[in-house]
DNA sequence: GGATTCATGTAAGAGGTTACATGATTAT
DNA sequence: ATAATCATGTAACCTCTTACATGAATCC
């Protein structure tokens, strides 16, 4: 299963909103999610036309008297069944983290859902669980090389780890609309 | 000015120890750098010309009595240069200490340069500085989400100074290094 | 007789960037 | 007047992936 490019996704979500035409998107994503997420002009309608063909999207035209036509967007329920089956999906990848995940945090609260701590705590399990397959594969290296090659990886898991409990959990306990737990897993005391 | 796609690199490198034909190298990338460095067959043969093109690379037929012909390429001095001019070059993103970077330090040791600690202290300086830089960000940043993000990236970077310090400090300095021995006659050494 | 190794490539497509192309309105 | 904002798109190109294509030699 290929799952789609998460530029999509940022578009969907800046759907869920409300309908909107292009250059509306491309602002609500340029001053929200700043530098953390940039979609191109080009890149947004080509996008656009890619997810109306699949159906997450339809459009109509706004004809305006002083300016030219807009196109506006709106989510069918299938993108909003997908954009949500996406949101609250752990990354599989640890690269995903610092551009995926942090946007699906985003919009979690930025549109009022609940369940932010259990996507926390779900990632937090599986980098936990990945942490150990690279702990073992660590002990069985060969050469030196690969060792240090792991070590990276465990040390960057490590600091992901500890940003999700402490960084990301502030971040969602603020506003006190759902309740904090940061009990997020049973069998990890380790640091 | 553009920066060289990484992969490149890595063609280079596995060249600077000798002359070799292309499934060389690919066996070569394997089995050495593992899961740090994939390089497809198709991707190898069409960077291989381009390199050529580029005239980083020369090449030659070496016939075969009982194989197919091989194509056997060696380094220009150009392409030497290109080489150990990347090579201790420390990476602008942090995004690329984990494939480029590690695969400078795996080339370093291999080849028995010296100046890896100078690499690493450089990349430190460098990780040093940008941390500065995030960390004025993060105290004028408007929003929540912002710091978190912010947050993300100062841990990441912390992260790795401390692998720098410690797993690539030991990781040079370790003794029994391989010192590369050249094997120029055709296909004597191979299997 | 069939799988694996050796050995080299082409073609199509996915996902993205940069450049190009248009044009009216509004603010300075 | 001219720059910025509003508003939409196409075309070319870059890097990499996957699939396709070929074929002899050797190992089991």
């Amino acid at each position: 299963m290929k799952t789609r490019p998460a530029t999509e996704y940022a578009i969907l979500g800046a759907l869920r909103s409300g309908p909107k035409h292009g250059y509306d998107i491309l602002q609500l994503l340029e001053t929200r999610l700043g530098s953390t997420w940039y979609v191109s002009t080009s890149q947004l309608y080509v996008l656009l036309k890619k997810l109306e063909d699949r159906k997450w999207l339809r459009s109509s035209v706004a004809a305006q008297r002083k300016r030219p036509a807009k196109r506006v967007f709106s989510l069918t329920p299938e993108g909003e069944r997908a954009f949500e089956q996406w949101l609250f999906s752990p990354t599989k990848h640890v690269r995903d983290l610092r551009i995926e995940f942090l946007t699906k945090l985003f919009f979690i609260r930025d549109l009022g859902f609940s369940g932010g701590e259990a996507l926390v705590a779900s990632q937090v399990k599986l980098l936990e669980a990945l942490k150990e397959t690279l702990l073992e594969r660590r002990k069985r290296s060969k050469d030196e090389f690969r060792e240090l090659v792991w070590d990276a990886r465990i040390a960057g898991i490590l600091s992901w780890m500890e940003w999700l409990k402490t960084s990301a959990g502030s971040f969602l306990s603020e506003e006190g609309k759902t309740l904090f737990s940061l009990d997020l897993d049973g069998e990890s005391g380790i640091n």
